[in-house]
DNA sequence: ACAAATGATACTAATCAGGTATCATTAATA
DNA sequence: TATTAATGATACCTGATTAGTATCATTTGT
């Protein structure tokens, strides 16, 4: 089983590849070629960390994107809620439906405090520190 | 995104129902009703644990299944590997290929380290811990 | 012999991941 | 100001995976 799912990962890339371009605006085709991704996909990638505001858009001719923020400030799990939403162990469910229990079930509980740390885990690692 | 399956959920929900009955001889349809969980599917799912080795089966009338260990010696990680396979933070590739750098990148050099990080939370997390 | 259990395995349905395709909008530039 | 080269929004498609079913053979207590 996968964490980390396709988009999140072409998302780390890109935008490392951003981070050592420094504050040039680098559009989608040149990205596309360096990394060689499937160009209508990161396209999309790119429009979700614009919309998100990790990334500033330049509209028009020689448009692209820029880092609108340092990767200090951008960690794993970011990127995983923006891409994959909200981690979850287990949703413990019945068929379907929630399990009656779920209030006071022990198990469930118990389930949430290990996510929690790896939920931890994840926000713990900066997209910088990924940097080559 | 989930971490824990459907499957690997209910599997630790049986395996905490066995350790509950001690040393007695519980048959599918038992569990069925007490938890509330599909039949066959539930089958499905008690036969794996049986052929891993966890529950030791009783075949014919008044057969069914019991614990073969204690929920001491079976954790998280066990389970996510017998139902969801190993658990791969990143695979890391690029149009279905692995990427030609992925010998020496450093980034999933990086992402390799969190995952074993994560992988032991889920193997120090024993069964027996989540019980009632 | 029969009933009541598991074993093995093939099949199906629903959901999600990964990707395409299209058209509108924006802005530099010739 | 018309063209061109970029992004914005969004709908669609396809294959893989998850979740669940169905069937029949085998085992064993009564
Ligand atoms: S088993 Fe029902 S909520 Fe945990
Ligand atoms: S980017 Fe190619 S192996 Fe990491």
């Amino acid at each position: 089983m996968k964490l980390i799912k396709r988009d999140t990962d072409y998302a780390v890339r890109a935008l490392c590849y951003f981070a050592n371009q420094k504050k040039r605006v680098v559009n989608s085709d040149e990205l596309v070629k360096r990394l060689k991704m499937p160009r209508p996909y990161m396209r999309k990638i790119l429009q979700q960390l614009g919309r998100s505001g990790m990334l500033l858009s330049v509209k028009g001719q020689a448009g692209g994107f820029i880092l609108s923020r340092s990767l200090d400030h951008i960690n794993l799990s970011d990127l995983i809620n923006l891409f994959q939403g909200p981690t979850q162990l287990s949703d413990h469910l019945l068929k379907k439906k929630p399990c009656p229990e779920l209030k006071n079930c022990r198990l469930k509980k118990k389930l949430d405090r290990i996510e929690n740390l790896i939920v931890s885990v994840l926000k713990s690692t900066k997209i910088s520190s990924l940097l080559k």
